[in-house]
RNA sequence: GCCCGAGUGGCGCAGUGGUAGCGCAACCGAUUUGUAAUCGGUAGGCCAGGGGUUCGAAUCCCCUCUCGGGCCCCA
């Protein structure tokens, strides 16, 4: 069987590790006395750790190509062969971290792989010949913990790109590129959505008025759909505690995510984590008949979260984060209705942002007891209603071992940004535990105490991370309906600027944001400036709009729609934000044919 | 938090031991223009902050803050 036979992933596995050895063998020819750890495959190409005696940088990379493209000229062989685990840990005397591996194998014989003057303990497979290793790119250097454990070494790692051509490698870098340009820290600044200041601090964003705008807009669209949907609003304040949260476990589980908490008199206060425990609260305020549930809370509530300095940036990851948060109160029977309710919305939602490339997780928790609530039968029964959901709205899904809440499984949905990254977006989770810890009831038909299920779900999920995914999903061009700016009104001339004024009274007083650029500029420069600010409408007014009561309308595609009364254009926004707020109508998204899709 | 890199006028950048520069933006003036950059001029920076080395520091060293790429983490 010959290299081409195999099916591609498998071809592009064993480019990619050979690829990483064959960069292992470039950094031992650099630093004889390199310590190698690991050097897998990986979705765009590979990488391999090492301990090095000084840091590797940047300026580093063009060598270690130069390096390795010698090692792929001089076409030499990948030979396999094995040893016993004793003579391998021998061999592999100088390699402390190889020594570790070699000691976790179970098997009595270990398996090497040599190329040149390179043999690395390793599974393999691996081409046959070093020449048989597409092209490929040095992109990167990092830092790593040895076994991803914090407590272990650091260790320097090169990271490459590979694929089977140097057009997909091109189509790949290229794909890099426009990640780069679509950059939502980048536009950010551009389009004078956000901005952040270090007096303020890392993690703090502060959104500026077309920011706030797009903020505002996505809330409200969610509270109108949350109302339409059986949620009640409710405000809740930020702090809040140190018992509330010791009540709830988050204290037990997260003090070390949390800010640290404020002394005043006699009582301790934390910035919330997490808004469940004043919403339990609220559900506590009264006493609840089975005839009341389901009890659909909602609010818009800051969470603070103590993010690790390394970990924040832009708008992705923040210390303040604002959640589109919710928790469902309901009784065990009503837990399929309501998660399906959830799905729907989140569906109905999606489809109005234009987000299409999703995929849902379900996450359940591994091994490690410690990390969540012991007991066994609620999480067992929780992952079934789940999955009995997904199984029966048949959703393409995945289950996320390790993904779980503390206290429960969930639901998440996964979202892909252009390089084909995943972050979790919305979420739902059933609860057992919460209930329990705060000892909610309702009563039943029956006259007894019961016990409900608490669903925590967020649908647009962190705003600021929604807002980031929006900038670089949409490259700052927002559709009309998001738009800080729908339409700008271009005077000709000075003279042409009482009109431009008018148009624009027209437009706010029709619900539209609208601005004049009355600049002593030629509309040549305004039109660019306002194709760069990506604003969905041009409005160009001149002698002939003004004696017409008309604007004269191009897009941001570049498109020239003529000239048409002011009403008619008026009109034509209105109906494109309708339509776009309310896609359902424009086509089937829930029970139709259009579902996002799995791969891609 | 950890490893590596970076921080120079609002933005994008040049400047590696000898009095701080360019483009865009801003401001002023002229131009009043029909669908992606009109012309001319002016002003603006104690080079992130603090400490040190040196006759002399944007440049070398240390600390802090912030930003970027990763790792860890993400209720």
């Amino acid at each position: 069987m010959t290299l081409a036979d195999l099916p591609r992933e498998d071809r592009l596995y064993r480019k990619r590790h050979s690829a990483a050895h064959i960069m292992a063998e470039a950094v031992l020819e650099m630093f004889p006395e390199a310590r190698f750890a690991i050097g897998p495959p990986i979705d765009s190409g590979f990488y391999y750790d090492f301990e090095l005696p000084r840091a590797l940088t940047p300026e580093d990379l063009p060598q270690v190509e130069e390096r390795m493209r010698a090692r792929m000229a001089s076409d030499v062989a990948f030979e396999r062969s094995e040893m016993s685990k004793a003579d391998a840990l021998k061999e592999f005397a100088s390699q402390p971290f190889k020594v570790e591996l070699i000691e976790g194998i179970a098997d009595e014989k270990v398996s090497l792989y040599r190329q040149g003057a390179f043999l690395d303990l390793c599974e393999g497979p691996h081409v046959d010949r070093t020449s048989e290793v597409p092209p490929f790119k040095l992109t990167s250097v990092a830092g790593a913990y040895w076994r991803g454990d914090e407590k272990r070494p650091m260790l320097h790692r090169i990271y490459g790109v590979m694929f089977e051509t140097q057009e997909e490698l091109d189509d790949y870098l290229a794909r890099l590129e426009e990640a780069g340009r679509r950059d939502h820290r980048k536009l950010g600044r551009e389009l004078k959505l956000f901005m952040s200041h270090e007096l303020v601090g890392a993690g703090l964003p502060l959104l500026l008025p077309k920011g706030a705008t797009i903020r505002r807009l996505l809330e409200e669209h969610m509270r109108k759909q949350e109302r339409e949907s059986g949620y009640d609003h409710v405000y809740t304040p930020d702090l809040g505690k140190v018992d509330l949260y010791r009540t709830s476990g988050h204290w037990a589980h997260y003090r070390e995510g949390m800010f640290p908490p404020m002394q005043l008199e006699h009582e301790e206060l934390v910035l919330r984590p997490m808004n469940c425990p004043h919403h339990i609260l609220i559900y506590q305020n009264e006493l609840r008949s089975y005839r009341d549930l389901p009890i659909r809370l909602a609010e818009f509530g800051t969470m603070w979260r103590y993010e690790k300095s390394g970990a924040v940036g832009g708008l992705s990851r923040v210390r303040a984060i604002n959640l589109n948060d919710a928790h469902i109160f309901c009784t065990p029977e009503q837990i399929a209705a309501e998660v399906t309710n959830v799905l729907r919305l989140v569906e109905r939602t999606f489809a109005t942002l234009s987000i299409t490339d999703y995929t849902y997780r379900l996450s359940l928790r591994d091994a490690d007891k410690a990390k969540y609530v012991d007991n066994d039968q609620l999480w067992e029964t929780a992952e079934k209603e789940l999955r009995d959901v997904l199984e029966s709205l048949k959703l393409p899904y995945y289950d996320g071992v390790g993904e779980a809440a503390f206290y429960g499984p969930k639901i998440d949905i996964q979202l892909r940004d252009i390089l084909g990254r995943e972050e979790t977006m919305a979420t739902i989770q059933v609860d057992r535990h919460l209930p329990e810890q705060f000892e909610l009831t309702y009563i039943g038909e029956d006259g007894a105490q019961h016990r409900p299920v608490m669903i925590h779900r967020g649908v647009i999920g962190a705003t600021e991370r929604m807002m980031a995914y929006l900038i670089e999903l949409y490259a700052g061009a927002f559709p009309a309906w998001l738009a800080p700016v729908q339409a700008v009104v271009i005077p000709i001339a000075d003279r042409h600027a009482d009109y431009a004024h008018e148009v624009v009274g027209s437009l706010r007083a029709a619900g539209l944001r609208a601005e004049v650029d009355a600049r002593t500029e030629r509309m040549n420069l305004k039109i660019r400036d306002a194709q760069l600010q990506k604003i969905p409408y041009m409005l160009v007014v001149g002698d002939r709009e003004a004696e017409a009561q008309a604007v004269s309308v191009r897009t941001r595609a570049g498109e020239d729609l003529k000239s048409m009364p002011v009403f008619q254009f008026i009109d034509r926004l209105n109906d494109e934000v309708e339509t776009s707020m309310n896609p359902e109508q424009a086509g089937p998204d829930i029970d139709g044919e259009r579902r996002p899709s799995a791969d891609a």
